[in-house]
DNA sequence: GATCCGTGGAG
DNA sequence: TCTCCAAGGAT
């Protein structure tokens, strides 16, 4: 093992953290072993997102469906509703696709290498590698953002990403050791995530700190080097809430691809980028007294929405692909934030645990 | 390789 | 207010 691995786990021991899906080094010399099942949920959805989010959503799951032949067996759309919020909908696509296909084919257990793992729905090359590594205990080589900044600023890698990736990559490799890789893919996550962060890291208590040759050389902060992002243009629509007197509105179901995919919505009209202000009601899905209850902001990855709201007072129509839901029902429906803060503007007390009944 | 795909918190 | 970003994957 070299210097690197050496002090990156005596570091490791000491001041890993806690993570309600991590096996931590003492509870290992206890003889427990990480579940593959919980290791796998927590790294789909730790992907882009951060561990204060994460957490509730795992517990939840793993309430709900505590092993992966019941999130197999579970309905679809109840997944997407438990995913609800969490952002990136494809992942919880792929999650219950990937469960799906373990049950079928692979007995309800996971592949224990890094091919089998990356084969898998929703299983890309960081995915594979960690599971195999803190599940299995195999050497891969584990590269994330945390791992490329901690990588990119040891060795003063001055090349942009992405196209610094394979030197990073090569550069992991050769780090990774034969002992504890598991330990080490988390010892070097848990490094990038509380000491060599992006802003302002804590190079004094870093445990690689006589080894980092950013530090050496001059600041460390400045890596790594990024490829400038594109500016996020505006797209205008607006969005109908239609409210019956007995207190249901109109849903609908996105198709299972794209933005938002397989996700609920109230009806709305496309999201142009047009800017001319007056797509309005005559988009509506059916003829009303539409009242206009201003506009929602929305800032998405690649593009911000600003969505025109309107509200009408309805009976229960019926309406081709909708549904007609109870608004004390919403909790339990796939409903991404931008509806919830649609549905909030044209009805400010609707998803607050007590409604006023009227 | 470039683009698409969410969200909410921190600075 | 605004920018950045957090354990990436699919196409």
């Amino acid at each position: 093992m070299d210097h690197f691995a050496r002090k990156l786990l005596a570091w490791y021991d000491r001041h890993h953290r806690e993570l309600p899906w991590r096996v931590g080094p003492s509870d290992k010399a206890q003889g427990v072993v990480p579940d593959p099942y919980h290791v796998w949920l927590s790294e789909i959805m730790l992907q882009q997102t951060t561990v204060q989010a994460v957490k509730p959503y795992f517990d939840k799951f793993l309430t709900r469906w505590p092993r992966v032949a019941d999130l197999a067996a579970a309905d679809t759309d109840e997944v997407m509703a438990a995913w609800a919020g969490l952002g990136y909908y494809a992942r919880a696509r792929n999650l219950k696709k990937c469960a799906e296909v373990l049950a079928r084919d692979h007995d309800g257990r996971f592949p224990d290498t890094f091919e089998g793992l990356k084969a898998l729905p929703g299983i890309g090359d960081y995915t594979a590698a960690a599971i195999a590594a803190i599940a299995f205990d195999r050497p891969e080589a584990v590269v994330d953002g945390n791992v490329e900044r901690v990588v990119t600023r040891l060795f003063a890698i001055e090349t942009p990403l992405p196209t610094a990736k394979p030197e990073i990559k090569t550069r992991t490799k050769a780090m990774t050791p034969a002992e504890r890789p598991g330990d080490y893919a988390q010892a070097m996550m848990d490094l990038g995530a509380t000491i060599c962060t992006p802003k302002r890291p804590a190079c004094v208590l870093c445990p690689l700190r006589d080894d980092c040759i950013a530090l050496s050389k001059d600041d460390p902060q400045r890596l790594p080097l990024k490829m400038p992002k594109a500016a996020r243009p505006v797209r205008y629509g607006a969005a109908f809430i239609a409210e019956t007197p007995d207190q249901r509105i109109l849903l609908k179901t996105r198709e299972n691809k794209g933005l938002l995919g397989g996700m609920a919505e109230v009806p709305t009209t496309g999201w142009t980028a047009r800017s001319d202000g007056e797509t309005g009601k005559d988009a509506a899905p059916f003829s009303a007294a539409w009242t206009p209850k201003g506009e929602v902001t929305h800032v998405f990855t690649h593009f911000e929405l600003r969505l025109a709201i309107w509200h009408a007072a309805s009976d229960e129509r019926p309406v081709t692909g909708g549904r007609w839901t109870q608004i004390t029902a919403l909790g339990e429906e796939a409903l991404p934030s931008v509806m919830k803060k649609a549905i909030t503007q044209a009805i400010p007390d609707a998803f607050k645990a007590r409604r006023e009944t009227s």
